[in-house]
DNA sequence: CCCAGAGTTGGTCAAGTGTCCCAGACGCGC
DNA sequence: GCGCGTCTGGGACACTTGACCAACTCTGGG
């Protein structure tokens, strides 16, 4: 094995196990089968993690950021306004679920596992209020970018918004059912567009 | 060991593993927790189950059940008007969540596990087209109740509703804010209140 | 050059897992 | 009363898991 500094492993392994995660579950990223992932072996991982459960620590730290990645990507898209953005953006997150389901499905995992261990029952409530201010993050942004002002604050109307999201994809991950989801979310779409008035946002 | 038939002692295990996941969580429901809950002899559980998977799907069943109640318990609150109704109803739902946390994590734990388990892996379609029909059921039982008429097909507006209270459900268990739940409530039921218009159903 | 500290690695251990087995106990129909 | 099929339950097995160790190798600074 090349030879490597102990944080540059752990990043490894914490990479690894996404890998893991991703294609077979929380339950099968075993230190044996992270290992294998990154080539590395056995002893490499107490040597660089004190314990399986602190890996999985820097596991959800890059979900959490991948998921900010495919939050951000919503805002690229060009509408012809408001409700066609919102709905453009629900649409492209629901597309990035469906290209990489598994990933998300990791989401949900970490964080159902998180709260059952002890060690890292912190985890889930910081791991939402990271989506929580991504989607105000984002929200933010709309109102410039697509010249209105939310009628309601940002952060109440974030909670909803990733509500929403992880709600259709709940949904989806469960019956596959693309045209049921696309339905939802213009259903959702359309809600969200209740809440957006024309306007400068600092008036 | 109270002599019983086989038949009602795979249901008695049953009974207790939904006690082990709703208090330890899928991954401690082994099957010497589950005897150990259920105050058996180990070599009972495969005399009256093929193999523990096999018992999650019973397990399954039982959650839907639970899950229908809750559904319906919606259903008695007396409101001022369909939003105010449609809010308490959400409201009850989230007080359900309160109560017993831990019974609606074991939903999404059992969802998540069957998706990753082939001979389980066609268990969450099924719970979703459950919980899909039970809300369209209470919604078409609320048109009548409240006296209006919902503007889009009622399965539509049950998978939304499925969507929302997931949604919040999984933000709830991960940081536990009462008030921000409610607060989401509170602007899922405005939404949804957009979709309904008075009138008799069948006019 | 050399040596102390960092990194590598295969082997090992105790604990826990699902599943199976089989000798015995029980109860119901004949 | 008797036998047979159903049920009981303690033990065992093969396997996986997280964690740890001790011996080895490398590398960079003095």
């Amino acid at each position: 094995m090349a030879r490597m500094s102990a944080s540059e492993r752990r990043a490894a392994l914490a990479r690894a196990a996404l890998v893991v995660v991703d294609r077979d579950g929380v339950h099968a990223a075993t230190t044996r089968a992270i290992v294998a992932e990154a080539q590395m072996p056995l002893g490499s991982f107490h040597y660089a993690v004190p314990s399986r459960d602190e890996l999985l620590r820097d596991v959800v730290e890059l979900v959490v950021e991948g998921e900010g990645d495919a939050a951000l990507a919503g805002l690229l898209v060009d509408a012809a306004g408001p409700r066609d953005a919102i709905r453009r953006a629900l649409a492209a997150y629901l597309d990035h679920v469906r290209q990489a389901p598994g990933r998300e499905q990791a989401m949900f995992e970490l964080t159902q596992y998180a709260l059952r261990s002890p060690e890292l029952s912190d985890l889930p409530a910081e791991q939402y209020a990271r989506y929580h201010a991504l989607a105000a993050q984002v929200l933010s942004a709309a109102e410039a970018h697509l010249g209105i002002r939310w009628t309601i604050p940002v952060a109440e109307l974030a909670r909803l918004v990733v509500t929403v999201t992880d709600g259709v994809t709940l949904a989806w991950l469960a019956d596959r059912d693309d045209a049921a989801a696309e339905r939802t979310i213009d259903l959702a779409a359309d809600a969200l567009t209740a809440f957006a008035a024309s306007g400068t946002p600092t008036a």
